[in-house]
DNA sequence: CAGCTTGCCTAAAAGTATTAGGCAGTTGCA
DNA sequence: TGCAACTGCCTAATACTTTTAGGCAAGCTG
């Protein structure tokens, strides 16, 4: 019996491929043991169970999220940051929709706090450092930024915006030209 | 053997109701025979597979939430409107998790087009006729209102915003008092 | 090289999805 | 009213996924 050299994060890896290939919803370990050539219970030396993996794939797409945030960020600010950051996560959308629906998987709060999820706060934190934004608004201004690049990648890769004019580039950057001008703007607390 | 008096109609609601009790990904075609205390292969004479039970759950979430959102807007213009068509995603999102999870579900194209996302991009539209918006940053304003409203609702019910100071209503006010200045006050093109 | 760990295996049980074919309760028509 | 057709729910059967228990041998450890 050859030793395949599973581990849980070559398993996470193949389901992050897998993901990418077939839709997140389609990953399970069936499918899984069938890309590794090896026996389903097998994977169950190295998985707690189905959920177990689904947490983990969600786990490694914000990590590799987080990390071409981090890199977009570097170097830049202002309006420049808010545009580079956003296009990340537009772009990791599109090349990886199955890995973008992992990180789009429930947590519990633990495990989201031992995760990437943090840094991507803070990271859409530092772009606000280009602007002037006091607190509560700045925290109104993150949450207002995560939903904004969230939900306009949600519903493009859903498709919402296809056959229609204009184009989804168009209004991604209209939308952030709006959001700088927002942002350098910001209303007073009526 | 008495009749239960099975309907499409009848399995869509009832799923729709298992969606909010034990969320979205946990309703199957055996849960809801549980329900009516009926065998599983029963359920076949109404529906196609479990692909078509969840559409049909999509599709019921959509058209209530339609509904609602035509009421909420009926005799309200501008920032009224806004806030009221807002409002009316996120409590519907709070009070039905499982078919609002259900809307977020990906139709194919014809399925879509002949449900009641075709409303929700009019109303959509409709609440700007109180803003001074000329296409084409009508339609990128349109798919930006869509996108705060489902990324909100949608980290907000992940429990993105729990446990943190401002609490989520606050942002959420003040998100909206930030849309309604930039609507009022859209960028020119650069 | 002897022993121990452990990675992958077989076996088995439980749940879900789906199809085929049957019977009885209801409907519709004479 | 009576009978025929329909159709709603049933049993039976197959296939796939998840998960647990227990076994054997590969390869590291001394």
């Amino acid at each position: 019996m050859a030793r395949v050299g599973l581990t849980p994060e070559r398993l996470a890896l193949a389901g992050a491929e897998l993901a990418d290939e077939v839709g997140f919803d389609q990953v399970t370990v069936s499918a899984l043991a069938r890309r590794f050539d090896v026996k389903v219970a097998s994977l169950y030396s190295h998985l707690k169970n189905s959920q177990d993996l689904r947490t983990r794939i969600a786990l490694l797409a914000l990590e590799e999220l987080a990390d071409r945030a981090a890199d977009a960020l570097a170097g830049r600010a202002g309006k420049d940051a808010l545009i580079a950051f956003a296009d990340v996560y537009r772009d990791y959308a599109r090349e990886h929709p199955g890995r973008y629906a992992a990180a789009q998987l429930r947590l519990d709060p633990e495990t989201a706090a031992a995760g990437a999820g943090v840094r991507h706060a803070q990271m859409t934190r530092a772009i606000l450092r280009g602007y002037d934004l006091a607190e509560p608004d700045q925290t109104h201004a993150v949450r207002l930024l995560g939903s904004v690049f969230h939900g306009y990648v949600s519903l493009e890769t859903a498709g919402g915006f296809s056959h229609s004019a204009p184009d989804a580039q168009e209004s991604w950057t209209r939308i952030l030209d709006a959001l700088d001008a927002l942002l350098r703007n910001w209303p007073p607390t009526p």
